[in-house]
DNA sequence: CGCTATACATCGGAATTTTATGTATATTTG
DNA sequence: CAAATATACATAAAATTCCGATGTATAGCG
């Protein structure tokens, strides 16, 4: 992993949420895939970080569940809620905003995408 | 916007180092107000975050400290090291490719500056 | 003289993540 | 076809890191 995992602190509820506004399903496993895939490799959310961090949600009511069966294998996929999509909106932009205060105080050169 | 103090997480150290990297030496409560302007008090740096990580850099050997007294009262000022310096350029860059990679995850739009 | 600002610092606890471990099925490859 | 790898869920102890509260003390101002 390229970056010091503290980096990453604080920063997977929102790549969660945004994942899941833009995918109305996924289950954990296809998220762990997706962000590896999205960040060739630099990003890798690790199970023992991610599943506990969805049922969390859960419990605060930003996603639901459903169970698959893919032959007897379980796959559980999680959408946002109405107060999820909300939540995802929030968490991104004030990333967005935080990104852009990190950006001017440390005078990083950012490209415009 | 005052932000979640869960995204300042892993930014502290980096912040610090910075900030000794452009101004040679400075005191605690010097580096706390200091980010608070540059930033208009959207990051507001604590004491009790503060001072651990100026005594762990120490620690590590990534800055040196002298003491002056104005008056009666002390005053510890930090500089960097040799190493430090080094780490400071590291980490710098380290948080810029970071911010990089959240942006594309996210699809955030930021300014070029 | 009291209030606010300056200036250091510690410490318990809260929050979050890593590492390690566990279980089980599916698929690929030598 | 056996072994390795990938898929897929999950928990739990330990580590990390930071916040909030608290403490001490001096300086300046009205």
């Amino acid at each position: 992993m390229v970056y010091s995992t503290e980096l990453l602190k604080g920063t997977l509820k929102t790549i969660v949420l945004k994942l899941l506004a833009d995918n109305k399903k996924m289950y954990g496993y296809e998220i762990t895939q997706t962000v590896k895939e999205l960040t060739q490799d630099k990003i890798q959310i690790t199970e023992g970080a991610l599943y506990p961090t969805l049922h969390a949600l859960e419990a605060d009511g930003l996603v639901t569940t459903e169970t698959e069966y893919i032959g007897k294998r379980v796959r559980k996929y999680y959408s946002l809620s109405l107060a999820g999509k909300t939540r995802a909106k929030e968490k991104v932009s004030e990333l967005a905003s935080f990104v852009q205060t990190m950006t001017l105080l440390l005078d990083l050169k950012t490209k415009t995408i």
